[in-house]
Formats: structure tokens, C-alpha cells, sequence
DNA sequence: AGCTGTGGCAGGGAGG
DNA sequence: CCTCCCTGCCAC
């Protein structure tokens, strides 16, 4: 493997630098002394013990404004050397035998990192959680799981009550062993005396939990130090190192303990749920529960208990809480088994720890590859560059409406192929990092892939499949780095490069479709949805057609045919309804289908969809009628009216924002507020609109769905109406004035009558996304 | 010891 | 009414 990505020295990611070496340093500080540190484009090598010799860089700069910069840390940290260099030592000895063998070879080694906390060296150094050669299976896991006695969900705001302790610790591995801690007639104190023991018996490399940062190691520590026990989780005994964090998906951002364990790794499968719904962007809810049942892996008659009964089956039904608690890790273990490949094989070419791994975003991993590479040349980094990027993706739609056939043709990895075939790396990259890793992870993507598909063994393939699909995500956040103003070797004015020269790439594919006799419905970035010349379509035909439209490209650009549809229901840029050959049926987009939206209009506008594509207007008269009358007769669910949202804000954020005119009062908010719960970052909240104005404010007439009482029901029906009506006009466009009011509206003048009512189809400008409709010719 | 990007739509509140 | 601004959610 290209040493880039192996690492420079196969057993170690730990590589320092001795201070006798500054003189081969590009630029060593002694270089810019006499100019202010703001005007150098770079971060030069110096001692700490030097710092506060350049003008306008002190210590204090570095804690304040480098400090969160750990490549830096890195970089300026040589006066701590000597110390660490023990600290190393020492950690190996007590672990194996080889280890002065390893530190003799380590005094040979260049800089790559310094990592001057015991624990992480620990981790790093012990050449078996290193993952060097390993397969997946090969690691051994260990699932923990704790139950609580009278543990309110707000998890920590009443952790003083005498009655709150835990009751029960589930585990198991992945070597078959399963084993549960019972808080039955022994002390909490020595339930986790004897986990301890456990650990340090069985010694497993991983350690596992369902939100096991955000909840189980954080209660653990705090109820050790409340009890005086010590918790002795690490290979040599030690205690965890733990610290605030947060971790951030899309655009929420949850905070977190972090927790380091020497010698261990530990995995939080919630952080991996939720990785994978970046992506997919499919899922309910990330619960342990929903999560299992989402990807097939609940075990048959899996206990289930909600979460407010726990004390309660402690108390008079203890053997279903301990069936619960061990269905509980099992499905931890399943969940990893089907998440953590990746990170996993992503490990063995990163100088981060699995753990580490997981928790950091893909920009950090390609700067730590770059950084890597940089220190170990001697080279500077480069400081981040001003400016932000200016432009994205190319999103157009021409035609609204219901339309078939429908082929949709995507280039294949446009950007990195952009980025490949234009040459195009930052500017501030002086010794080409950035090009090559980028071209030997895309051709080690090829090659896996291709290793994948000859493999005859399934576990073989599931391997190769979690390697390529990490090497897929990396290579996709090329582009994003970038444009990340924070990214030390950013570069704006390439990104702009990156995505101007995608537009107009997606422009030339639209004039070969037309110029082939195709019509364009819409174009997002990459791909593009058209109806094919004549409307003929079959496999073959269609596959000779992308062919063409694939020849046509510049060369490294490439186009597949990626899907094909019996009808699409096309209604805005990035939203539409596609209807398969095999009539499964995908909504996308915010506007259509969104998971803030109440339920009931989720599922009134899917069995819309579901009538409009099948032309079947009765239907979707008659599916209007339906919810007009459950709202009316009060016998909707109050769930299904419930809205549910996220709170990406703390509280004291938001009161702030609400106070400074920032923001305007939201009702989850205030629904959380009033609950007199912790408002929390990422906590989702369910409410309903209550009263009888069919124009409430939602801020004052939320109430959360708790507190709905079916004895004395006051959902807002003439609210909910309106609402329907809402979601109703999202059709308006597909049909003449009259007709739609026809359909959308209950019969209580004449019975609805369907004959001559027509789908439109209607041509949108991209001038004015507003055009009169013209009836679709049949 | 946190952090890849831009683009589009909907809904709510405030104020004209 | 309308416009502006903000947040949330989503596509890629």
C-alpha cells in the first residue's frame, strides 16, 4: 500500500521528533522571527519554551486560538520530548515484554506525532489494537449495557436521589459469552468491583454501548466517584480520561462525554446510527430499539419494556427486565457488526484510534493524512486560507407535473473526478498530498471493489464492502475540505473551480439529451431525471442511450445509468416522487415528505402521491374526505397530529436568542420549557396545537403530546383543517382552478365527480418559477 | 481533544 | 395582506 496511506513505519503512528533536528525543520521559527507570526502563511516548527519569542504569538495565543488545532499541538510541542519519550517508555514496559525493542526503533523515527496524553500513546503503541492486518472478526468485543433504578430520562438532574443506582449490567461479546451483573441482594459498589474484574478477565479490545458515551460510561464515572470506587477500566489497570465533547452530524451538533480507556477502544453504536442516517437520511429515530428493527436484527421474541417501567419491573418482575437488559447488548453487538467494518478498516490507515475514528468528521481525517505526510517531510503547514467558496451544485426543473417513462442518469463521482482529471489540489499544497491520496484511495476504491466482486466467501465480500464504502465517504469529503474555511490547506477558489466545472458538465449532458431527442424534467448537481426520445424505454435501450450520453462526456467523466422509473411525480427542484417498475414508490425532498411534519400529512401525502401516479382521482378525493373526517370526528390519533421536532439549541442559547430579537419564540421549545425538563441539545420534542383559532400562534397553543387527556380532547380541529388543507395545495399546480377545488374540499354541495378531470403537466421556466399551466398533451 | 460543502423549500413570527 | 428573517429539514 502506498505509504500515504499505511502510515510510515508499519508498527506505529507515534513518531516524534527530537529537538536536535530543528535545523532540518522547513521553516523553523528562528526564520520568521522579526515578522509579525499574523503574516506568516505558515505555522513553523518551534519549541514551546521559544513561542513567546515571536512577535505576536504567545503562549496564550496558542492555548486561545491554536489550542483546539491538535495537528498544531502537535507540530510545537518538542520541549516536551524528554518527558514523554519516559512517559512511552514506561506505558511499553508494563504492557509487553517487546516493548524496548520498540522504543529503541522509535529513537530512529522522524516526527509525525506527539500525543502527550498516556493513555491515547498507550492505545497508539500497543501494536494489537493498532489493527495492522487484523479482519473485523478478528477484534474482541464487548457489549455493556446498564439499567437504573428511578433514573428519569433527564438522566443526571436527580442522580443525588438515594434511590438512584443501577440495578443491572448486561453483557456480552462477540465470542458467543453472555453474562449479567444482578443488583439483587449485593451492593452497587461491588456490581462494579465485580465489572471490573470482568474486564480485566476477559480484556476485550472494544468495548460497546448504545449511546454508552451519553449515558452508561458518563453514569458509571460519576456513581464510582460517588461511592469511592476506582474505575478500572484500562489494560493496565487504569482510570478512563474523560472530557465534554460533541459530535456533530449534518446540522445538529450532540454533546457528549468522551471517554478514553487505555489500551481499549470504545464504539457508541448511536454515534454509528447516526453517521449512517447522514447518509440514508431514512430513519425514525436512532433508539437502540427502532435502530435493530430498522436493519433486521431485533432477535425473535425480543423483550421489549419502556423506559419509565424499568423500576417498576425491578420491583415485581425482575426476570423480564434482566430478558430485556440482555436482548439489549445483543442488539448492540448486531448493530456494530453492521456498522463499525468501516471505521474499523479505516483505522488501519489513519493515525487516529477506532474510537477517535468514529467520533471525527472526514475533514479531520484528510487533514491528519496531510499532516502526517507534511511533518514527517519537515515541511510547515499552511496557515488556512481567507475567503469563502461562492458557488455549489447546478439544481434545475423544467417540467411539474406526472411523467413517464422516466430514466435517471448520474455521473459517477463528479467531483473527485473533477478534482482528478482537472489536476485540481490546494494551493497552499506544496508537496502534492493532496492529489495523490486522493487518486490511490479512489484506485484503492477500483481495486477493492473489484477483490469484492470475485470474492466467493460472504464474509470476504462484507469485508471488502465495508472497506470500499470507507474509502467512498473519504474520497467524497475531498471536495468539502476544500471549501472548509477551518481546513489548514483549504482553497476556495479551487472548490469554486470544482463546482462551476460540474455545472457546466451537467449543462452539456442536458443539451446531448435534448440534441438526442430527450426531455430534461430536472438536474441536481449530478444527475439528471428525463423522459427518453419517443418515451421509448427498455433496459436495453435505455442502457445504449446513457452509453451515448456517457461517450459524449470529456474524458475521466463517465455516466451510468442509475435508475429507471415507470412514473415520476416531478413538483419542485429537489422534490419528487418516483414509482418504480417494481411500483415501489420513493418520496424525496422537505417539501414533499419531512420527518417535522405532523404524521397524518406525511401519510396523506404519500397515499396523494400513491393516487396521482396512478391517475386514480376518485382515490384521491376520497383519500381527502377520509382525513377531513378524522380530524372532524376527533378520532385521529393525537400522535399522528403531533408534529416532532429537534432542539438544535440549549436552552440558555435559545432564551438568549430570544431575548436579543435573534430568533422568534418556537413552540418545541417552549413545549420543552414547560415540561420543566432539561431542555437539551438534540432532544426531540412531540406537540400539538390545542384551542379552537383556526390561527393560533403555535408558541402559545402547543402543548406536548403528554399532556393530550382523551377524557377532555382540545386538538384545534379548525387548525388541523387548515393544515390539510395545506398539504393540499401542494397539488395545486396539478390541476385546473376548479378542479382542484373540486377534489380538495369535503361534498357538501355535489358528490365529486372525477369525468374530464385531467392531470397537468406543466413547463417551468427557469426565469420564473411561476408559468400558467398547460394541459398535457396524451 | 468538534466542526466537509452549496442550494431549495416550508413554516412561523414580526412588522410594515 | 405583503416582505423579511430565521430555523429546520432535506437533496446532492
Amino acid at each position: 500500500m502506498n505509504p500515504l496511506l499505511s502510515g510510515h513505519n508499519s508498527d506505529s503512528h507515534i513518531v516524534a521528533a527530537h529537538p536536535a533536528d530543528e535545523k532540518n525543520m522547513r521553516v523553523y521559527f528562528r526564520d520568521i522571527q522579526g515578522i509579525r507570526f499574523e503574516d506568516v502563511p505558515f505555522y513553523p516548527f518551534f519549541h514551546l519554551s521559544d513561542s513567546r519569542l515571536i512577535e505576536g504569538f504567545t503562549r496564550k495565543h496558542w492555548a486561545k486560538e491554536l489550542g483546539g488545532n491538535a495537528f498544531y499541538k502537535y507540530l510545537c510541542a518538542f520541549e516536551e520530548w524528554p518527558a514523554m519519550w519516559d512517559g512511552l517508555r514506561h506505558v511499553l514496559e508494563s504492557y509487553n515484554a517487546t516493548a524496548s525493542a520498540k522504543t529503541d526503533s522509535l529513537t530512529q523515527l522522524e516526527v509525525v506525532h506527539i500525543l502527550t496524553d498516556p493513555a491515547t500513546q498507550y492505545l497508539l503503541q500497543s501494536g494489537r489494537t493498532l489493527f495492522k492486518g487484523m479482519a473485523f472478526d478478528d477484534l474482541h468485543r464487548l457489549q455493556l449495557d446498564i439499567e437504573t433504578y428511578n433514573t428519569p430520562s433527564s438522566q443526571f438532574s436527580d442522580s443525588r436521589r438515594s434511590s438512584d443506582r443501577i440495578i443491572l449490567i448486561a453483557l456480552s461479546d462477540n465470542r458467543g459469552w453472555e453474562h449479567l451483573i444482578d443488583g439483587s441482594g449485593t451492593t452497587e459498589k461491588e456490581m462494579l468491583l465485580e465489572l471490573f474484574r470482568i474486564l480485566k478477565e476477559k480484556d476485550p479490545d472494544v468495548i460497546e454501548g448504545h449511546n454508552i458515551l451519553g449515558f452508561d460510561l458518563p453514569y458509571i464515572l460519576k456513581r464510582c466517584k460517588n461511592l469511592g470506587a476506582i474505575p478500572a477500566f484500562g489494560r493496565d489497570g487504569s482510570a478512563p480520561r474523560s472530557f465534554d465533547s460533541r459530535f456533530s452530524v449534518a446540522e445538529r451538533s450532540i454533546p457528549y462525554t468522551g471517554v478514553e480507556i487505555a489500551g481499549r477502544h470504545i464504539v457508541d453504536t448511536l454515534m454509528l446510527v447516526q453517521s449512517y442516517d447522514m447518509i440514508k437520511r431514512n430513519m425514525e429515530s436512532y433508539g437502540l430499539k427502532y435502530a435493530a428493527k430498522y436493519f433486521g436484527i431485533a432477535p425473535a421474541n425480543r423483550t421489549y419494556i419502556s423506559g419509565n417501567r424499568i423500576s417498576w419491573h425491578w420491583d415485581n418482575d425482575r426476570k423480564t427486565l434482566m430478558d430485556y437488559a440482555m436482548d439489549d447488548v445483543r442488539e448492540t453487538r448486531a448493530l456494530s457488526e453492521r456498522l463499525s467494518g468501516s471505521s474499523f478498516y479505516l483505522t488501519q490507515m489513519l493515525p487516529l484510534n477506532y474510537g477517535a475514528v468514529i467520533r471525527s468528521g472526514s475533514a479531520s481525517k484528510i487533514e491528519l493524512l496531510m499532516t502526517r505526510e507534511y511533518v514527517r517531510s519537515k515541511e510547515s503547514m499552511p496557515k488556512p486560507g481567507e475567503g469563502i467558496q461562492t458557488s455549489g451544485g447546478y439544481t434545475d426543473v423544467f417540467l411539474r407535473g406526472v411523467l413517464e417513462p422516466i430514466i435517471h442518469a448520474d455521473v459517477e463521482s463528479l467531483y473527485p473526478s473533477i478534482m482528478i482529471t482537472e489536476a485540481i489540489k490546494p494551493a497552499s499544497d506544496v508537496l502534492d498530498v493532496f492529489p495523490q491520496i486522493l487518486k490511490e484511495l479512489t484506485q484503492l476504491r477500483l481495486d477493492t471493489k473489484r477483490h469484492m466482486k470475485l470474492a466467493g466467501d460472504a464474509t470476504e465480500r462484507n469485508r471488502l464492502d465495508a472497506m470500499q464504502s470507507s474509502f467512498k465517504i473519504l474520497i467524497n469529503s475531498f471536495y468539502g475540505y476544500l471549501g472548509y474555511r477551518k481546513g489548514l490547506f483549504n482553497d476556495h477558489v479551487r472548490a469554486d473551480q470544482v463546482t462551476s466545472t460540474g455545472q457546466d458538465l451537467l449543462r452539456s449532458m442536458m443539451r446531448t439529451i435534448q440534441t438526442l431527442g430527450g426531455t430534461v424534467v430536472e438536474v441536481d448537481t449530478d444527475g439528471i431525471f428525463f423522459i427518453p426520445p419517443r418515451g421509448e424505454t427498455s433496459r436495453e435501450v435505455d442502457e445504449r442511450f446513457v452509453q451515448q450520453l456517457s461517450d459524449s462526456m470529456p474524458a475521466g467523466i463517465s455516466v451510468a445509468l442509475d435508475g429507471r422509473y415507470r412514473k415520476m411525480l416531478s413538483y419542485r427542484m429537489k422534490n419528487y416522487a418516483l414509482l418504480g417498475y417494481d411500483e415501489h414508490l420513493t418520496i424525496k425532498g422537505s417539501a414533499l415528505i419531512s420527518r417535522s411534519m405532523e404524521r397524518f400529512g406525511r401519510s396523506y401525502i404519500k397515499q396523494c402521491i400513491t393516487c396521482l401516479l396512478d391517475g386514480d382521482l376518485d382515490g384521491l378525493h376520497n383519500t381527502y374526505l377520509h382525513f377531513h373526517h378524522v380530524i372532524i370526528e376527533g378520532s385521529i390519533d393525537i400522535l399522528d397530529l403531533a408534529k416532532t421536532e429537534t432542539l438544535n439549541e440549549g436552552l440558555h442559547e435559545y432564551l438568549q436568542a430570544v431575548e436579543s430579537g435573534k430568533r422568534n419564540r418556537s413552540a418545541a421549545y417552549e413545549v420543552a420549557i414547560g415540561m420543566g425538563g432539561v431542555v437539551k441539545q438534540g432532544m426531540k420534542v412531540s406537540y400539538y396545537i390545542s384551542g379552537n383559532d383556526p390561527n393560533p400562534k403555535s408558541f402559545e397553543s402547543c402543548k406536548s403530546v403528554d399532556e393530550w387527556n382523551p377524557s377532555f380532547p382540545d386538538q384545534n380541529k379548525a387548525y388541523y383543517l387548515k393544515r390539510l388543507n395545506e398539504f393540499s395545495e401542494k397539488f395545486m399546480d396539478f390541476f385546473k382552478p376548479q378542479d382542484y377545488r373540486s377534489i380538495f374540499s369535503p361534498d357538501d354541495l355535489f358528490p365529486f365527480e372525477s369525468h374530464g378531470v385531467r392531470i397537468l403537466t406543466t413547463t417551468v421556466t427557469s426565469a420564473s418559477s411561476l408559468s400558467q399551466g398547460i394541459p398535457s398533451e396524451e
